[in-house]
DNA sequence: AACTTTTTACTGATATATCAACTATTGATA
DNA sequence: TATCAATAGTTGATATATCAGTAAAAAGTT
């Protein structure tokens, strides 16, 4: 990890691995019985009804195969109910399950707290230009 | 994926997931045999020899166990040989071969280019502030 | 309608992350 | 020195990421 350059990647990945282990303790202090992972896959479920698996992992930035997988754990739990599509029969129809709302309502009420605590001290304008350089990185790699 | 204060975590996880992809992108183009995990360990017992499996643990902020998987690999790759320590029995000694001096060359050799490529049009004092946010968001989940 | 391409999801293999439990060794201390 | 605590590393279990390959269904084309 050496100068300028390389330097940000690292801090990148050192600011998610530590946010992500902040939240994940967090949702655990409160008994709340979900990972990271599987609440952002059921919360998009939830806010786009109908949505299918691969916009899914669009959506949420993740691989095909994870979100499969995601989704057993998710139904596993009884947080999500997975039948046949009734008009497509490659899709699956996805329901959020009360179990599931419920867990939502949850993490939701957390999560609104350990975000304002991970950017406490960050002003609007610092976050927006921290915004804006990430978003230049994503450009940048997509060419 | 909402207002805010929420996105911010959102896009800092998709652009660390997509640099990475695209750096392993170009070791794969250059057909260098290495992740770019295994790459940062061997990297960094190569500039601090004699460092311990838990201070490169922290050094490259990976779980333990973690460093002890990819030392294996490093070491079915040939890139890495592991002796008992001679003074303290519960350390390993770990030497860097002439294979793994080579392959850390070429991946440092492409790695100056793809960082430049990734972080191309952000200004060095936007690269500072975007540092300097992450540093805080870092510093405000460890309290 | 027959054929091809695309889409949707699943599966297998491998790599890494995380947490907890564990062994061996060393260091501290009573 | 016998005991206890701390340290270094490993291992198992589980979750996720990634890539490649595959099957089934749907959509497009001739």
């Amino acid at each position: 990890m050496k100068r300028a350059t390389s330097v940000l990647f690292y801090t990148i990945d050192k600011a998610i691995k530590t946010y992500r282990q902040f939240a994940q303790e967090q949702l655990k202090k409160a008994n709340i019985d979900i990972t990271i992972d599987q609440w952002l896959v059921l919360n998009t479920i939830m806010e786009q009804p109908g949505i299918s698996q691969a916009h899914i992992a669009d959506y949420a930035f993740k691989d095909d195969a994870s979100v499969t997988r995601i989704i057993e754990k998710l139904v596993e739990h009884k947080y999500l109910k997975r039948n046949f599509h009734e008009t497509d029969r490659r899709m699956t129809s996805l329901k959020v399950t009360i179990k599931g709302i419920d867990v939502i309502r949850k993490v939701n009420r957390i999560a609104v707290k350990y975000r304002a605590t991970a950017l406490k001290g960050i002003s609007k304008p610092e976050l927006e230009q921290t915004e804006q350089a990430l978003l230049k990185i994503i450009d940048n790699c997509n060419k």
